[in-house]
DNA sequence: TTCTAATATAATTGC
DNA sequence: GCAATTATATTAGT
């Protein structure tokens, strides 16, 4: 059984504790990581040890264990930092998959428009309005999307820019904006 | 020069450097962090140090500077989550706008659609087509797009942080603890 | 085996 | 009592 504290069990100029001794206190450290001062002076005795050597031990165990508690979140840090950064990659990707899709509908929604409207069709002048006003829509934001460094001020013509915070993290609840998707105004893209 | 270390210059049991003796040593230390063993020497004859008290130094000093650097990292990691987490955010909220916005085009595009063809128009048939076909794809990359997993949370890192018990991280060997340390008696420390 | 860097730990010091 | 240091002891590695 671990035969090294075998000789210098006794005297020496001896500092380490033995393993017996640290064993007890590790014990109960467990359950009490600041032990009364009775507690210490019964440890000391029964250990063969003075009291404040108990004492000093109990405060050296609690930084250690306040050390290793640092590194523990260092570890914990590291790991959210790459699970986010790869949310992130994956995010970048989708907003380009998404901002050609848009590009794509842009492009031919305008196709679309300028042969309906050179035909002078005069049925659902209506629906026609919305389409224009879609792509104009979509135009403007382009501008913004498209830039590098957007700074999440991205114009969305469907609620209050101030209504955006900034970073609490909260989603957006797309259901409320859904009620005012379509203002009354004729021409509410222009605006 | 600089009359610093006031009071005991002498000896006593005097344990700390004098803030000359500290200096000197910094000073080396920038340049040689493990200097030569004729180096100590002559350091130790010249601040009036015993060499392995030099020696014990510049070990201890390495300690204390990779211990910094510790620190240093861990703030940098710190620096970088944050920042990578707004840029995260600001993605995400981007990624809403977007599908909101082709969400729109979708509705939008498809009562158009719906119009024109209940209209029984049969002028440019290929572009209609087109649209067509750009709609079920919108609808397609949609249902990746909209799946809860985007509503992901990239929020709090740390949010397990206060339900750690203050004092854990100690690694015993439980095994030897109970096999004749521990003893069960509720008041075991009186015997 | 010897030497040394790295690490662990008992003890000090200052607040 | 705690944080920071110091000096020593022990372990690991070449």
């Amino acid at each position: 059984m671990l035969a090294i504290g075998t000789t210098k069990n006794k005297n020496e100029g001896r500092r380490r504790f033995s393993d017996e001794q640290i064993r007890f206190l590790e014990y109960v450290f467990e359950t009490q990581s600041r032990p009364e001062l009775r507690m210490k002076q019964q440890l000391a005795n029964k250990l063969g040890l003075h009291p404040h050597q108990v004492a000093i031990w109990f405060q050296n165990r609690r930084a250690r264990s306040k050390s290793r508690q640092t590194e523990i979140e260092y570890n914990n840090l590291q790991q959210n930092y790459d699970t986010l950064a790869s949310k992130s990659e994956s995010l970048k990707e989708e907003n380009q998959a998404l901002l050609t899709q848009l590009q794509t509908l842009r492009e031919l929604a305008k196709k679309q428009q300028g042969n309906i409207t050179t035909r002078h069709d005069f049925t659902n002048k209506s629906s026609n309005k919305e389409l224009s006003g879609m792509i104009s829509l979509s135009m403007t934001n382009n501008s913004t999307l498209l830039s590098e460094n957007y700074n999440h001020q991205i114009t969305d013509p469907f609620k209050d820019n101030t209504s955006y915070a900034q970073d609490d993290g909260r989603i957006i609840d797309t259901e409320d904006q859904r009620g005012s998707l379509v203002p009354n105004h004729p021409n509410w893209w222009e605006f």
